[in-house]
DNA sequence: ATAGCCATGTAACCAGTTACATGATTGA
DNA sequence: TCAATCATGTAACTGGTTACATGGCTAT
């Protein structure tokens, strides 16, 4: 089978943090798990073969680098080859992710279930996702405490990062609104009220 | 293996829809494709095996319906064991699905993009949701028009249409936000602003 | 000593997608 | 006559997860 790259977005993810910086898999996973985990999630066993894989099409290339008191390391970077790839894939179009959500299919479902435990349920997913947040947060004050060549420099990752303190906070709001009428077991007397408080 | 369950949610996304009325696959497939594809996408394909599977563990029973003018069809409806399994997960704690975004890691690596194409992808993804939004917005509407003992009926499926509303909104008003940003070439300046006007 | 980090992998499996297949009826 | 709806499936494949495997170094 001809692999267009139409979708196949690790793929991608991949070149797009190595065209950044060069780096192990392991260096990768690290990346993946701060800050570009929360909006591409990939497993180390993922990266290494995907490494593989992209080593094998010439789209990166690595050199061994040997370390004493530490395992060596192959050290990933994309050719020129590769670059030609992800620039053709940045101007293609993608497609939203298909969500499927299994915290909202037990929601849709809960007539069935007790009560006090869905509750304690979405206070769960309410504690994750603050978590979440939090973190997110921390991540963006050195951003504003950087000057404006800096600012500039992570201007795209930053405006990620925005994304996802936006998503925390969206299902914070809808989380606690929804565990609330379901305490009071009371229905929602208002459609959903837009917008946010204007930035001006 | 031994599936206990855990996860391995379409099988239950399956059985919540049967609790709430029993249906073909093909009914299924209408309800995915509606309302309920909003926060679980599954092909058909999947549905009629996923069917099958939960038939051979007796969760569902089914019977062959006879239609002249149209092909038969298998009325699938939940069984008492059935109900028990589906009960037992509503009360299991469930992960919030992990997030795979082609769209951020495009924006993460715009910089080696055209900033004009990757301006038209993002009003392109505006208007994608905007679409979704008017369509939920719709549905939204008969629920408010409907007397309190339909609203209470409604009450669980209409929660998780709203977590639908604001995930619109909010991936749009992102969207618009950062395609403003770039065809500006300018630097955000004030971190993410919380939080929408109260309800009150 | 024991856990955790560094560093890389194989193998089996499960979930989801794409392609292919059939065939009658209804409406434009 | 052509496309859409109703209705159900098989087969091949891709992408993602879980389990298993190794082994030295560092800090508590």
């Amino acid at each position: 089978m001809i692999c267009n790259s139409l979708h196949m977005s690790l793929k991608h993810a991949i070149l797009v943090m190595l065209e950044r910086e060069a780096g192990s898999g392991y260096d990768l996973m690290q990346r993946f798990n701060s800050g570009i985990g929360h909006f591409w999630n990939a497993k180390h066993q993922q990266v290494y073969q995907e490494l593989k894989k992209l080593n094998q099409e010439k789209l990166v290339s690595y050199q061994v680098k040997a370390q004493t008191e530490r395992p060596d390391k192959k050290v990933y970077r994309i050719t020129a080859v590769g670059r030609r790839a992800l620039k053709a894939w940045l101007h293609a179009p993608v497609k939203p992710p298909r969500v499927n959500d299994a915290l909202l299919v037990k929601v849709f479902g809960a007539q069935m279930a007790d009560s006090k435990l869905m509750q304690a349920e979405l206070d769960r997913h309410i504690a994750l996702h603050q978590r979440s947040l939090a973190e997110y947060l921390k991540m963006e004050q050195p951003y504003f405490q950087a000057d404006e060549a800096q600012q500039r420099k992570y201007r795209l990752p930053y405006l990620t990062l925005r994304r996802g303190i936006r998503y925390e906070q969206d299902w914070i709001e809808w989380l606690t609104e929804t565990r609330e009428l379901l305490e009071k077991d009371a229905v929602p007397t208002k459609p959903v009220l837009r917008s946010r408080r204007s930035d001006d």
